[in-house]
DNA sequence: CAGTGGTCTAGACCACATC
DNA sequence: ATGTGGTCTAGACCACTGA
């Protein structure tokens, strides 16, 4: 094809210009089909989702990467800023850029929007897993997986507290084909975030959450756990989450004792 | 103070730098106390709020701002794309920068997170207003308005629908101080949006909510109007609206029958 | 057509981390 | 001392909008 020393990545996909380009010509992805940040954005996007630099992994600097893909610094600055603000990736001066993880010191517990009543956070609080098994996925459960009803699936149920109380159980599925196994593994593991198992263990990213939230009656299972009567109103919250390939991961369903905590969204 | 023909924005609240000011030296907030970029923001988020381009006005172009800060283009770029990101204004090219509306084509009920369980959004019917008179505020709504509980607020009541059920209802409150004779107001105004109403008739804009969810039964008077029977479980969603300024304008309590519609919410 | 915001470049200086 | 990301400048060209 070409004759370069150092093979730069703007070889091998096709970002650049004709013109302009140093010693030999770049293979343009036409000029403007997309913005080039755009393009260098997306192309990061699926060197981080490849594993180039996993979770918690520093990428290379600007200036490194604008030499890559022969574009300005200003570019790459941009396609990295909108990684940025995706959570997809941290950046910190005068360390660099690295892949966002669900490792303690950044982002804990991220997603997680329940608060006590008095304002408390409810995070680190997670009981020994009381099950993790091998089930049959109910209709509900596998349209959240986009798996065939009756498939089988890994299921995690826990127990959150608060002051000493248990105000929210937590049933999680992963799915079979990203996450195999996930019933032994869990079995065995501490109990602590989920999606620092997923990123240690399978080298799945969670970056998205889509959340819906109902009242309904406790069942007797539910009420036992929680400590109420059956049939008391509790909140439920349906949880879909995304990888950073925008696969289905995860369906978890969540019931609260809403007398202690609630869920807590804001908005702008 | 100053000898200049056209009394520039930069002369008047001191942004900008003592070097490089062209004919005069225009008063310098320290170098680097806050970026550039930041303090321009500040200033052009005080002049929106100060009413000098209203809800759907559209802002001088970025050159003509760049002149008046005696900034490049890029800064006040900068200012204006974080602007954007929080809502504040919306970009359009070729037409110029305008102030966010709550009116129809601009982000419809861009708050609103209630869907069909069906995945239909719930909007556009609203029900004619309930009740749009003065109560006392209990403890609650005292505490979401920062107000002496026992104070005199307006109450406005009304019913959203889906397929011709009554699926939710909002109870809003208005801060007294910021929308006075609302309760007037809004007995004789046609239903419709509530921000859209306090940007026209009181020039506030609601461009933060924060939301709290529970579970809990029906009230006799909310299973009446929701068609449950009393102490059926029920969403309630407890909403804080703030203004441009960060003021606490709205407390609204909402209630809806999830048998028909949830809650929806995503995060990344 | 002139004016708008959107993209892109190529430089500069800074505060901060690490070694 | 070096390298990082963060800020800022001053230009350029583009696509789109509206008169």
């Amino acid at each position: 094809m070409k004759s370069k020393v150092s093979q730069s990545v703007a070889d091998q996909i096709e970002i650049g210009r004709t013109s302009k380009a140093k010693g030999h010509s770049v293979q343009l992805q036409r000029p403007t089909a997309q913005p080039l940040y755009l393009q260098v954005k997306d192309h990061l996007i699926r060197r981080v989702l490849a594993g180039e630099w996993g979770p918690g992994e520093c990428l290379p600097s600007e200036m490194k990467l604008a030499d890559e893909y022969e574009l300005s610094q200003g570019t790459v600055r941009k396609a990295i800023e909108e990684m940025a603000v995706e959570g997809l990736v941290s950046r910190h001066p005068g360390r660099g850029t690295f892949v966002t993880s669900h490792r303690g010191e950044y982002q804990p517990a991220r997603f997680l929007r329940f608060y006590a009543n008095n304002g408390e956070r409810i995070s680190g609080s997670e009981s020994p897993y009381i099950k993790s098994h091998r089930v049959k996925v109910d209709a509900r459960a596998a349209a959240g997986l986009q798996l065939k009803p009756g498939s089988d699936v890994a299921e995690i149920v826990r127990v959150r507290h608060f002051n000493d109380l248990p105000v929210l159980v937590e049933s999680i599925m992963l799915h079979p084909d990203l996450c195999p196994e996930a019933e032994r593994v869990f079995a065995q593991r501490e109990p602590g975030s989920i999606y620092l198992a997923l990123e240690q263990i399978y080298n799945i990213l969670v970056v998205r959450v889509d959340e819906r939230l109902r009242a309904r009656g406790a069942s007797k299972y539910e009420a036992k756990l929680l400590g109420l009567r059956p049939n008391s109103p509790i909140l439920e919250v349906e949880r879909h989450g995304y990888s950073l390939g925008g696969q289905r991961v995860e369906w978890r369903l969540s019931v609260c004792n809403s007398d202690v905590i609630h869920y807590q969204n804001q908005s702008s």
